[in-house]
This record gives C-alpha cells, sequence and structure tokens, in this order.
DNA sequence: CCGTTCGTTCATTTCGTTCTGAACGAAGAT
DNA sequence: ATCTTCGTTCAGAACGAAATGAACGAACGG
C-alpha cells in the first residue's frame, strides 16, 4: 500500500483521463497530473521520457497548459534546457476557465433572442430558461471561486456572507 | 430580422455543438436544441428527416437523452410511432449530471489518498487541493441548483442563505 | 397472405483529433 | 569547423468516436 511510484502512476493517468473528459488532449492532462503529483520543476526532455510520448507531443501539451496559465516555463543560467512547473496555485485559474466557457456558451444563445420574432412568446421563454442555466453555472462557479480561496479556516458554518467578489466573470 | 426557420436552424446548430463541447455527441446536442426550441412532441421519423440524420443515428440519439433523463417517450392510441418531448424542466436534470461528473472525478482522487506513504505530506497536500478544487465546484453547482429553483422573485439581495438544499448530490 | 412502416441493432465507413517521427534552426560544446 | 542537444513544426499515421445504411423482428393494414 505504500508503493508510491504506482500512485503517481495511476493519479496520472487518471488525470489524463479527466482532463481529456473535460475536451483536452489526454496527453496535456497527464502532463498536468504528473507536475501536481511531484510538484517540482522538469526539464522538457524529462516529461518525454515520464510520460513516454515524443518530444513533439510534449512541445504540444506544455504550450497549451502554458496558454491556458496553468504552467510556468522557467529557465537556469548556463543551462540550454527549459522546465516546467505548476503555477502556485492552478485550480482558481481552471475554474476560471471553465466559467469562461460556460459564460460563452451562454452569450452564443442570447445572440438569438433578438432574432425571434415578436409573437413567439413561448420560444423566447424556453430560450431564456436555457440562458438562465448557464447564467446560473457561471454564478455557481463564481461560488465555488469564494469558497475555495479560504478553504481551511472557513468551516461550512462560518463561510463568508458575501465577502469575496459575487459580480460576474471577466 | 424575424426568419424564425433560419433562427432556429442556428440555434439547433449551436446547441449541437455546445452539447458537443460538453462531451455528448453532436446529434444528441442538435436533437436537445430541436426539442428546446419547438417545445412540442416530435414523432421518432420527423426526427430523422428534420435533423438530417439517419433513423439509427436518432434511435441512438434518444436513447442517449432518455438514459439521462433529459427527453420522455409517448405514444397515442391507434400509432404505432413513437413521439419525444424534453421532460418539463430539463435544466435542473442537466445541472445535477453535471455535478455528478464533477463528484465522481474527487471521488477517483480521493481514492488515491490512502495509498501515499505516510511521509509524503507534499504529495498529500496537492492532491487534497485538487480533491477540494473539485468539491468546490460540486457545491457551486448545488448553489447554481437552488438559485434556479427560484429565478424570477429572488432577486440577488433576497436570496435564502441556505434555504435550499446544501447537501452532497444523489 | 404480402407489403409497409415502425424502431433497433450492428458492421462498415467517415471524420476529426491526437500522436509520432523526421526535418529544421538555434545554441553550445569540443 | 563538426557534432550534439535543445525545442518547434509539420505531414502523415494511428486512433477513436460518431454516423450511415442494410438487415432484422415486430406491429399493423390491406
Amino acid at each position: 500500500m505504500c508503493d508510491i511510484a504506482a500512485t503517481r502512476t495511476a493519479f496520472i493517468e487518471k488525470v489524463g483521463l479527466i482532463g481529456q473528459a473535460e475536451g483536452m488532449p489526454r496527453s496535456a492532462g497527464r502532463l498536468f497530473g504528473l507536475l501536481l503529483f511531484d510538484g517540482t520543476e522538469h526539464a522538457f526532455g524529462r516529461l518525454a521520457e515520464e510520460l513516454q510520448i515524443s518530444r513533439g507531443n510534449v512541445s504540444a501539451s506544455v504550450r497549451l497548459l502554458a496558454e491556458r496559465g496553468l504552467i510556468v516555463r522557467s529557465t537556469r543560467p548556463g543551462d540550454r534546457r527549459e522546465y516546467f512547473r505548476l503555477v502556485d496555485d492552478p485550480f482558481p485559474t481552471l475554474l476560471r476557465s471553465a466559467q469562461a466557457r460556460t459564460e460563452r456558451a451562454a452569450a452564443e444563445i442570447e445572440k438569438d433572442l433578438p432574432a425571434l420574432p415578436p409573437g413567439a412568446n413561448d420560444v423566447r421563454t424556453r430560450l431564456e430558461a436555457y440562458v438562465g442555466f448557464y447564467r446560473a453555472i457561471v454564478q455557481g462557479l463564481e461560488h465555488a471561486l469564494v469558497r475555495m480561496d479560504a478553504p481551511i479556516d472557513t468551516p461550512a458554518e462560518t463561510r463568508p456572507q458575501h465577502g469575496g467578489r459575487t459580480d460576474g466573470p471577466q
């Protein structure tokens, strides 16, 4: 029950599958999992070896995660290689991007509302409910964000009424 | 600006793409969009025609949406065909399944925690933060669910402290 | 009885995405 | 100078998911 290497591998694969389910390439998910588990910097080449993927794939994956603000590159004097590590707290970033995606869906649907003929009130009502659905999620994720900011010293009873930002995204 | 047919088609395609991004076949998403827009019952055969997909595809798509509790089948006396319509309020159901997926991810990661050797406290801390991330989302979606239940007569100021269920999913 | 329409199933094809591996330029090292 | 190693790019291979279309049994009408 203490084979940390096996646990690590299993964890990495799990995160890969979860990431895939969230719409990101499995390799990128596994990379995220690796960096999260280890918590340390890893050289580009090491990532390819550890994940057993091509360096081309590593290149694409680190770019993806870096674009999303989840990892940072770093270099060392007298060392040509590049190193990668997770940003300090990647989870709010992860949450923000989920929120942004949801907001985009809401906006997308909302754009159709003015195109409805004045008579079609029942259709409008349904589409508005759909927009409201996505907006409720956006709000809920905002809630989650606040909740995560103070996870330790804020037991469920003491949680802030609305201390954190309750405004929309962006 | 009043070509409702064009708006309808555009809406259906949008919902298809959104559904696809959420991990469901595009056909199923389009079907959902069609039923949401029209709000009426549609015969199986009509769905194939309107969406311009094979009947085999319709069969799979209606099964998928029915399994998720988003649509219901109905029949009429003296009519061999089957009809489909959205359930009364599909959005809480949609929210619940998103919540369940997230909870599943949290549980999946949590299972690995006991397998960590006693010494690896930093690793444990990071994985716990990861679990906390998903749990915060689950909570946030619960929040969204409550919020959606009373969308009209509950302006942001009057929202219930914790009137709705604040317990976990399931 | 045969013919039709219904919905399902399943083998096949189609399609989009992901991954690999070779080619490349840059930067050092020898 | 050549040689190696670094990371990127890109064409094509490999893969998986989704859609098609034919085959099928069931239900009904003539």
